[in-house]
DNA sequence: GATGAATGAGTATTCATTCAT
DNA sequence: CATGAATGAATACTCATTCAT
């Protein structure tokens, strides 16, 4: 009996074993260049240091992942998706009063939640031309990220940037407020991209944290 | 007589304009590096690609910066020091009611002026060990940053952050608001940040600024 | 069965594999940096060369050693190590006058052997500042290299020192001779370098080295 | 009247003057530059370095020396003349017996007054390719520093080596001791190589020195 | 699937030397 | 005579990527 031979009978694992595995790697392994690239930045974390740390050998992450870029994009890919399906954008589109506190603090727990690929994707975008090809990879992002950069935002109206208009407009007629629409919707974005920022470090105080929160909703409710 | 022997009057250069070509170059340099580490990132600049475009040589730019890092480092150093110059901190650390106004639109000059200093700093500041170090190297600019990172920020009252708090609680006093002070202030660094984010690319629209910085007035006045 | 089909058989290679690849390359590396380093000096040796003479790409070198620095570093240490253990120091720090000739033949089978290390720390030790990073890296190296650079030799006895000066103090009581056995222990180290130097040389002439060294022993056995 | 004519009334200087103020400077760089060459090597100690700590800028030095490397060689120059001079080789290449003690202790004045010149010069000599180059500048110290590297050193019997040789053939002849005069020869060479090497360090001790220098006297004379 | 040795193109950095003033 | 800004060729070092096993 050859060793060969011993390997063979060692039960061997089915296709669908091997996808678990493969999926298990890959998370593993965007998970801790995710980690990196956000807290020491996407150039200055090699692929040496994430297979370190992910606990597997260089040739094995490039049978994963295409190129050091290709990972990246796997991980922005990843966290964007899971973040439309965890908002429900695609679902209706539409934001009823009631859901309005519930959708700003959806996004809250979004951001506790992935910290540090918040953290990334703000270093990502702030370089204007990965920003301008992670527009075009992510067209429906734009809005999410920021609002009405393009000169003449009603030709690019993104479906989150017109369902929170609506709201708005809603809101108006309903209530009687005097403020310009357009003018509240961006205020809107502004007020949560700065709650965002704030709070995507890791040492931010949780209190501060769910105060400012209370005050967001109070303000745009 | 010629321009030539006009050159032939070999008096060596005085160190006043030794001095004058150095602050010069220096100058020329930080604002090209500037610009391209805001727009492509501290990393995929390379020092060769500052030099072109600074038309000096690399040798030369080593002359005035002992190495890249140095260099941003400088960048950083001058840039904060003249926001603190601008906005005047130092001065009397007091906001009157009627220098908030002021004080804000001055903010938003101050970010129109520099906007690649800015998409530089939030890009460095959102690594989290870059931020460490910032913080050590400019205590003061804890909270013109961002705010509350300590937890219970009245052990470490910076000097903007205490002079914004002071604002709103002689403002509360007057008007006799309900509103928490220390949220309240915290709000307004929050929403100065979102709007300074949102602000600093270079295709924001002009118009819509204008406004969001007039409601921010109206908001916080 | 084809050549082909036998590499087929891709099973990795063993930690043991790469262990012994590892040290092979290190010790071929060592090998020529060590001959460069010597014939033309360190700065003048560049990495490039080494890697060219060596057969590899400079990328590998740095994979096996951190800079040039510390390919120096370990070159000295390897070859140190050596000696220590040749000369078989530790062992007893005893030498017994049917040791002492056969001594002085092993330090002369050892320069001979190693004539490039010798040339090139002679070179390095020359060096004041390097000279004192060696002293603190091989405290006990000391008088191996030069004796009694301490004022007051008797503080900081060496083992090879004592062991040497033991020896004089027993030939001194055996014989009678009237010699200052400090002083005769210094002649003693003084005559070895000067015979180390002068050997060292690849084209060092062996019948008058074979001639001196015979006068040596009979001068001190 | 102008500065310039103001410039014009100072008592310009003589050409005389300008020549002392010329042999002053270069004097002054080629001390700053042997001191730095010795204790950190030709390599490591830069023009800039050597310019600064002589208190004249680069361009000055270079006004007085071509190259680095002619800087280097009018060092060796001047210090191997002043050797040859002080020696008095030239004079008339003969070592009476009341000399001989006279000659070693001459050598010795000659290496506590130049040590940084004899760690400059052994360094050098101990890199193959740079003691060749030397051998062809200097022919005639080739015995000065290290005796019959040549295969048959009969055929290039230096000046100096064969004053000494004379001078052991002699005592052989007065005092009947039964040496080779070859081998003596080399060994006199060996053990003021020695002595050389260990005492030009500048921690070494004088009282040792002195002894080992009497020892020496005694063993040769 | 898994390993880490090996590569090489690229990048920061150094420093002797030149030159305008 | 004197300065130090300016150059550029050389050199150490990095790191994504490939590949034999």
């Amino acid at each position: 009996m050859t060793e060969r031979s011993i390997k063979k009978n060692m039960s061997p694992r089915t296709p669908q074993q091997f996808r678990e595995i493969r999926e298990e790697k890959m998370t593993l392994i965007m998970d801790v260049a995710l980690e990196h690239f956000a807290n020491e930045g996407y150039f200055r974390t090699t692929i040496s240091h994430i297979a370190r740390h992910a606990g597997i050998s260089k040739g094995l992450l490039y049978n994963y992942f295409d190129s050091k870029e290709a990972l990246l994009k796997a991980i922005v890919h990843r966290s964007v998706n899971e973040v439309y399906h965890y908002l429900d954008i695609d679902k209706d589109g539409y934001l009823s009063d009631e859901e309005f506190e519930f959708f700003i603090r959806k996004i809250n727990t979004m951001l506790q939640g992935k910290k540090s690929f918040w953290r990334l994707l703000f270093q990502l975008l702030l370089q204007n031309d990965v920003r301008e090809q992670f527009l075009k990879a992510f067209p429906e992002s734009d809005s999410l990220i920021h609002p009405g950069h393009e000169p003449g935002d009603t030709n690019y109206p993104s479906q989150i940037m017109k369902m929170i208009k609506d709201y708005f407009i809603r809101k108006k007629a309903k209530t009687g407020d005097q403020y310009d629409t357009d003018t509240e919707t961006d205020m809107f974005f502004i007020t949560i991209e700065g709650f965002a920022l704030t709070s995507i470090y890791s040492d931010y105080n949780i209190d501060k944290n769910e105060k400012a929160l209370n005050r967001i909703i109070e303000l745009f409710k």
